[in-house]
RNA sequence: GCGGCUAUGGCGAAGUGGUUAACGCAUCGGAUUGUGGCUCCGACACUCGUGGGUUCGAUUCCCAUUAGUCGCCCCA
């Protein structure tokens, strides 16, 4: 037991009666895909490297510390993906999507992520990532679309503690704007610092209105906002995405202090928290924004993109935070008890007839004697226990007990699947 | 990368420097020669995470290590 191998470090097995939640959140979040027109694409696993340095940005924690990098015996440096975009953007430009007459080209993509971290509650090393991603439209009506489709899915989840912050990055010219009165605002007195906002400092001042440490720092409080550097561009279109947000009734907190840890974000970016209690120290469920110039850095043409990525780990946390009613498991139709050798030789070709016939159907394989059989029945939530005894194959009939009910019928062997089907619509 | 807590049978969980390591759940068998969910009785193969040290003797004390867990950084 000692000497067997285990998962590695911050991956997990997700076993049946876990399993179903996933496939739960993934058939919900692929019904509302299909709503509002979003199609599956399905990339590699793994990418060459050089496009996560290059989207990603090599100054962020991902590419810097997180990624799970390894050369291939052809000496290529593959990286197991950290995110999704990406890996999308890499695709649409390699498969010149930006030629399909009919723009935005609209995604979405479901599949393991992975980054080297330590992991604790609501983060691991491999975890699943819902996305989505629109590009090739600028229009301040797709940001709104892709917040409502996010929104959608959690609502059609049942999910109602929820938090939706919003920003603006704004365009290039805003972001620099802003980033020189940062830098004036906290240079002089950064010292007073801790060491990560110096370094923040001259790398992207930006994160350091981002720091827990020195939150309360009165510099903190007096920081120049981005919201006051937006150019009247970026300030048209961040009042515009927020009137479509308010026209579909979408709540939304905004935060000049919003801000996510990608390089390639500008524009609108948010996140969604959950705000149930006992969750844990994490509450970001989901993240997005726009990326503007990523499609012109990957090689593509102008095609401006928005997208946001949910993790399923922290879905299903969510959700039991909130203690929200999972689909019930509705168990087998139909148990066969099987009793002697011929009876069982019988319920080869019986179980496999019931299962043609499209009843959920099992029996016993460990020779158990007839209670043991019924136990394992019931545990297994069986509707109906069809027993084949010595009594019932002599004169061709089988007992059908109903599980719920108690009571039980003797029907011809030949007449098992359509006694069934009688007793499974009666109710 | 840093810090707190934890590590006992399939699961949960007591416990002690010394010949037999509680208990609960589950499982299996029996009471009921072929009828589950209730009850009673019985059974149940554990290197007490791994390695080392202290000791006459360690599951219990010390050190290291690994893993889990929670938190910091940062994120989904």
């Amino acid at each position: 037991m000692n000497m067997s191998v285990k998962v590695p470090r911050g991956t997990q097995d997700i076993l049946p009666g876990q399993s179903e939640k996933w496939q739960y959140i993934e058939s919900i979040a692929k019904d509302v895909c299909r709503r509002y027109h979003y199609k599956e694409i399905r990339t590699p696993i793994f990418e060459h490297t050089e496009l996560f340095t290059r989207s990603v940005g090599d100054t962020t924690d991902i590419v810097q510390k997180e990624m799970y990098t390894f050369e291939d015996r052809g000496e290529r440096s593959l990286t197991l993906r950290p995110e999704g975009t990406a890996a999308v953007v890499r695709s649409f430009v390699e498969n010149k999507m930006f030629g399909i007459p009919d723009q935005p080209t609209k995604l979405f993509y479901t599949g393991p992520m992975f980054r080297y971290e330590r992991p604790q509650s609501g983060r691991y090393r491999q975890f699943v990532q819902f996305g989505v991603e629109a590009i090739g439209s600028e229009d301040p009506a797709i940001d709104a679309e892709v917040i409502a489709l996010i929104m959608d899915i959690y609502k059609s989840a049942g999910l109602k503690k929820l938090n939706l912050v919003i920003n603006s990055l704004g365009d290039a010219e805003s972001r620099n704007a802003h980033r020189e009165a940062l830098i004036a605002h906290f240079e002089p007195r950064i010292d007073e610092f801790c060491t990560d906002c110096q370094t923040r400092l001259a790398k992207n001042p930006l994160r350091i209105l981002d720091c827990k440490k020195d939150r309360d720092h009165e510099l903190m409080a007096t920081a120049p906002s981005i919201l006051d550097y937006l150019n009247d561009e970026s300030k048209a279109y961040f009042a515009k995405v927020t009137s479509y947000l308010d026209a579909i009734g979408i709540a939304y907190t905004i935060d000049p202090k919003l801000v996510r840890g990608l390089d390639y974000y500008n524009h609108t970016a948010f996140e969604v928290m959950s705000e149930a209690e006992g969750f844990g120290a994490i509450t970001t469920l989901c993240g997005g924004g726009r990326y503007n110039g990523l499609v012109q850095d990957l090689g593509g043409p102008e095609s401006p993109g928005i997208g946001f990525a949910f993790s399923i780990e922290r879905f299903i946390a969510a959700m039991e935070a909130e203690r929200i009613e999972w689909p019930v498991d509705n168990g087998l139709d139909c148990f066969i008890v099987a009793l002697g050798i011929e009876a069982k030789d019988h319920s080869v070709a019986l179980v496999h007839e019931l299962r043609t016939a499209g009843f959920s159907a099992d029996r016993d394989y460990q020779d158990r004697k007839m209670k043991a059989q019924l136990k394992a029945s019931d545990r297994q939530k069986a509707r109906f226990t069809a027993i084949l005894g010595e009594d019932e194959l002599a004169e061709n009939r089988i007992t059908v007990k109903d599980m719920a009910e108690g009571s039980q019928d003797n029907v011809l062997l030949s007449e098992l699947t359509d006694y069934l089907k009688t007793k499974m619509e009666a109710k």
